[in-house]
RNA sequence: GGGAUGCUAGCUCAAUGGUAGAGCUGCGGACUUUUAAUCCGUAGGUUCGGGGUUCGAGCCCCCGGCGUCCCA
């Protein structure tokens, strides 16, 4: 440890309030009490006292003595009798009472000339009610736990969003609903992995490393490996191992893990997102579909005990039952009057597309067209029911098998919640000559600029001329699906959303 | 990418182009049953950064930074 103190030049440009703060972590020192003690005789937390004693009567002594630690959120000190609000992590409070009669006048001064709003203590004492009924512990001593240098935000107006995020630690001491938030994660995330578990599933962990990224169309993070002289890329989706693994005999295999995209963020988009990807042998996208309408109504059910969700505006959605399924072709020929099909004419797609204000892209293929003619014309028309879209272009889906029956389509869904996009699921190509060709066609759109089409994986080929037994595969994206249980944002769902620095 | 809008005390916010304020927090004092304790007193500012207009800029203009909302 390197103990090198820049303290003179610093503290004359802190704040009053924080300079103070550590004049009272100097003082404590002084005094020979440890601001940041290593070990405290904790024997109770503060839900374990609450749980013990649910509901005593007022003005109650209860003879059990406690020694519990918390941070010190509101402080009412009366002359000879002190009150705290303590709160532990999980939210819950307890009530510590000092008064002279039991801690003596030296230690309740130190309490008084020490402890701020913010700061941990350790409180030893009777459990009892005070005379308001509040359940509390009457200490026969305290220490500090840990003394906050900084000031918290008050406690009755809500910090502004930006604070929040950058600061999330504070988020989650001062806001109920940032804890809860985060507990929702826990528990979805939770209960995927043993819904899955429950069917079988085993979860393995891919690399994040790639000296080639695949699995999605999307543009990377580029870094270096300085050892192996090599450029890498953080990976954009962890498909073609996951497959890899398929083929290695791992029949049913689960990944929760993040992705990186190079792309910009708003309320739906992050550059680091967590995606739940999981693969079958045996099964095709409709079973896939079920499964993962069943994991959705099982992270619902274990969240909020329904698979009504219950939004933090109030608002209810109903997951339950069976989902519509419509068809991504069928559905767009019906909002523009005219039959679509793959074999629509190009020229006929762009008309389509100009005649709403679309730009066409230079590198569109015409199943591209079709899928952005499709998100302007029919998503709207989904009332956030949850909605599989059935069937898309062959050309926009390179790892995708043929239909079974309609030409130029392929066994790929898209599910739609709340308006956005919240899984996909195929049955998976595994023929290894096919997948060739169409990832030969995706360099030759690479070739001609399209910067996020896929390249071409001569390993991941080789693995499938092994011989991938048939599967269905699924992306499910995880910060999505809390935003579909709560409602909120995605840079909510997410702990600590990247954000730029404060000063350039 | 385009448009709108915001950035002021530790926190949340005020302030016709004319002395930068309030509440909470902090500090000093009173109080042995408080619950956002109360009461008395008091301190606290590079108004995001840079440039410009003006007798005078938190406010108007330009450039930059970081957000939020809407649109594509």
């Amino acid at each position: 440890m390197t103990i090198v103190s820049t303290e003179p030049d610093e503290e004359l440009e802190l704040p009053e309030q924080m300079q103070i703060r550590r004049d009272k972590r100097n003082k404590l020192a002084a005094q020979g009490l440890d601001p940041y003690p290593v070990a405290l005789p904790i024997t109770a937390t503060i839900a374990s006292v609450r749980l013990q004693f649910p509901d005593l009567e007022i003005d109650v002594q209860t003879g059990i003595k406690v020694g519990l630690a918390g941070r010190v959120i509101f402080v009412r000190n009366t002359g000879k009798l002190c009150f705290a609000t303590l709160r532990a992590g999980d939210g819950t409070e307890i009530q510590g009472m000092l008064s002279l009669a039991k801690v003596g006048e030296e230690a309740l001064d130190q309490w008084k000339s020490l402890v701020d709003l913010g700061d941990h203590v350790f409180i030893a004492g009777e459990v009892i009610t005070s005379k308001r009924g509040e359940l509390s512990v009457l200490a026969d001593t305290w220490t500090m736990a840990s003394k906050s240098l900084r000031p918290l935000p008050v406690a009755h107006k809500p910090m502004n969003d930006d604070s929040r995020i950058r600061q999330r630690y504070l988020d989650l001491i001062m806001r109920p609903e940032a804890r809860q938030m985060a507990q929702t994660r826990i528990t979805a995330v939770g209960q995927i992995r043993r819904s899955l578990e429950a069917r079988g599933y085993q979860e393995i962990e891919t690399p994040m490393l790639q000296t080639m990224h695949g699995g999605a169309t999307a543009r990377p993070f580029i870094t270096t490996s300085n050892a192996f002289d090599l450029q890498l890329f953080l990976r954009i989706a962890p498909e073609l191992f996951l497959k890899r693994a398929v083929v290695g005999g791992m029949e049913r295999v689960f990944e929760i893990n993040r992705n990186f995209r190079n792309e910009g963020s708003d309320s739906t988009h992050s550059p680091e997102f967590a995606m739940l990807e999981f693969y079958q042998a045996y099964a095709d996208y409709r079973e896939m579909a079920k499964l993962t309408r069943e994991l959705i109504q099982e992270a619902a059910q274990a969240v909020f005990g329904s698979q009504v969700v219950t939004h933090m505006d109030g608002t209810e959605h109903d997951l339950s039952g069976e989902w519509r399924e419509v068809s991504l072709y069928g559905s767009l020929s019906e909002a523009v009057g005219e039959e679509i099909t793959p074999q629509t004419p190009r020229t006929r797609l762009v008309e389509l597309a100009k005649s709403v204000g679309l730009e066409v892209g230079t590198t569109w293929v015409e199943g591209k067209i079709v899928e952005e003619l499709f998100e302007h014309h029919v998503i709207s028309t989904f009332d956030g029911q949850p909605t599989f879209v059935m069937d898309f272009p062959i050309d926009t889906s390179p790892l995708t098998r043929d239909h079974r029956s309609e030409a130029g389509k392929v066994e790929k869904w898209d599910l739609y919640i709340n308006g956005y996009e919240q899984a996909t699921g195929y049955s998976e190509l595994v023929d290894p000559v096919v997948q060739r060709e169409r990832l030969m066609e995706q360099s030759a759109l690479g070739a001609r600029g399209d910067v996020e089409a896929m390249k071409l994986d001569e390993d991941f080929l080789r693995a499938l001329e092994h011989g991938m037994p048939p599967s269905g595969g699924v992306g499910i994206g995880v910060d999505r699906l809390l935003m579909t249980l709560t409602g909120l944002g995605i840079r909510e769902t997410i702990l600590f959303p990247l954000v730029k620095p404060e000063r350039a």
